[in-house]
DNA sequence: AACATAGGCAACCGCCATATA
DNA sequence: CTATATGGCGGTTGCCTATGT
């Protein structure tokens, strides 16, 4: 009955990963690609479990992942999608597909939420010096439901419908609008977002590339100096080490230190395994990833363009945070 | 300089939906 | 159809580092 069991739990090692477990699964994955986890322990020798092997390529090793600061516009996004989405960090990391779901929920439950409650704060003295706080601003309202550890999940679910059935209606509003191509003229106005007028001029060269499609083709051979990092650092701590360094490995951390990203799809099932043939297979998980979890069946798919372009575009961004109605606290930034 | 505390982050845990025998 | 494993996700923990006393 059933499956065999994907590792044995005794004898799994726990804790950190040292560079050589990384390079070990960075070659396999290399190898075979990502997927079939429960084979990568047997196979590789590693005494992990599967799902931890998954995890450190998906939160660490995964080419394309950008580490360190998360930027202005990216902060901005967070909030956004989280007010939008809820603690959704998988959906919301399909927006940022340089950053880890678990990266986005650790730099919200560290940075966002403690300036979230900061606002709320000052929001709350200012709503009780004056202002009637019955009718609180959809943004604190879901923020604060979200984070509520009493709110059940039936409740914050029905909220998150209400929220996106609110901005679907927005969608169909700003879809009968003239100019359907300029996502930024949307109005969203049960979102409690001002009409907009602002034009959609340009963005960073990320979000630009971002706002053209969200999944761009080269966005995990865009950065994968993270293993070339990960190599680097190896050697370094381990110069003396004579473990076998597969030459997948090496030769992709030569490539990738030398050579700006390939396009080129690279025969999926080909004998040289680059690292950027990762592309096409992680491209192809991703995508639909955000469409079926995320609003499908709730926007068309030209919708969700439009829609992702509105998200992405860092004007109307500005001006959509700027008037959420956060009811005397506009100014988030 | 030594200790205490706080913050950040990688990794683990447990649950759920889905796949599979 | 049932039982069980897998993969995915969000919540939480615990270690390491930075900062304060």
């Amino acid at each position: 009955m059933g499956r065999p069991p994907c590792c044995d739990k005794i004898g799994v090692k726990k804790g950190p990963w040292t560079p050589e477990e990384d390079i070990i699964l960075v070659s396999y994955i290399q190898e075979h690609g990502p997927g079939n986890w429960r084979s990568v322990p047997t196979h590789t020798g590693l005494r992990r479990c599967s799902k931890s092997c998954r995890l450190r390529w998906t939160n660490y090793l995964r080419p394309g992942i950008k580490r360190g600061n998360f930027t202005e516009h990216e902060e901005k996004m967070i909030l956004h999608l989280q007010a939008l989405l809820g603690n959704r960090w998988a959906a919301i990391a399909s927006y940022l597909p340089e950053r880890t779901d678990n990266d986005i929920k650790n730099y919200w439950n560290t940075h966002l939420k403690k300036k979230l409650k900061k606002m709320n704060d000052s929001c709350d003295s200012t709503i009780n010096n004056g202002l009637d706080n019955k009718d609180f601003s959809i943004s604190n309202k879901n923020t604060t439901s979200h984070q509520s550890s009493n709110s059940s999940k039936g409740q914050w679910e029905r909220r998150l419908q209400t929220d996106i059935n609110m901005a679907k209606q927005a969608l169909c509003d700003a879809l009968s609008i003239d100019k359907p191509q300029n996502p930024t003229n949307f109005s969203i106005p049960d979102l409690g977002y001002g009409p907009s007028s602002s034009s959609s001029s340009t963005t960073t060269t990320t979000t630009t590339t971002r706002n053209t499609n969200p999944y761009p083709s080269g966005v995990y051979a865009s950065s994968a100096e993270n293993i070339a990092r990960l190599l680097q650092n190896f050697m370094k701590d381990t110069p003396k080490t004579s473990v076998l360094l597969p030459v997948a490995a090496t030769e992709m951390a030569i490539t990738t230190a030398a050579s700006s990203p390939s396009t080129t799809e690279g025969d999926g099932e080909g004998i040289d395994h680059s690292l950027f043939s990762f592309n096409s297979i992680d491209e192809a998980e991703e995508k639909p990833k955000l469409i079926d979890h995320d609003i499908n069946g709730l926007i068309t798919q030209g919708s969700l363009s439009l829609f992702e372009k509105w998200l992405f575009d860092e004007q109307s961004h500005d001006m959509i945070i700027n008037n959420m109605s956060l009811e005397g606290q506009e100014v988030l930034f």
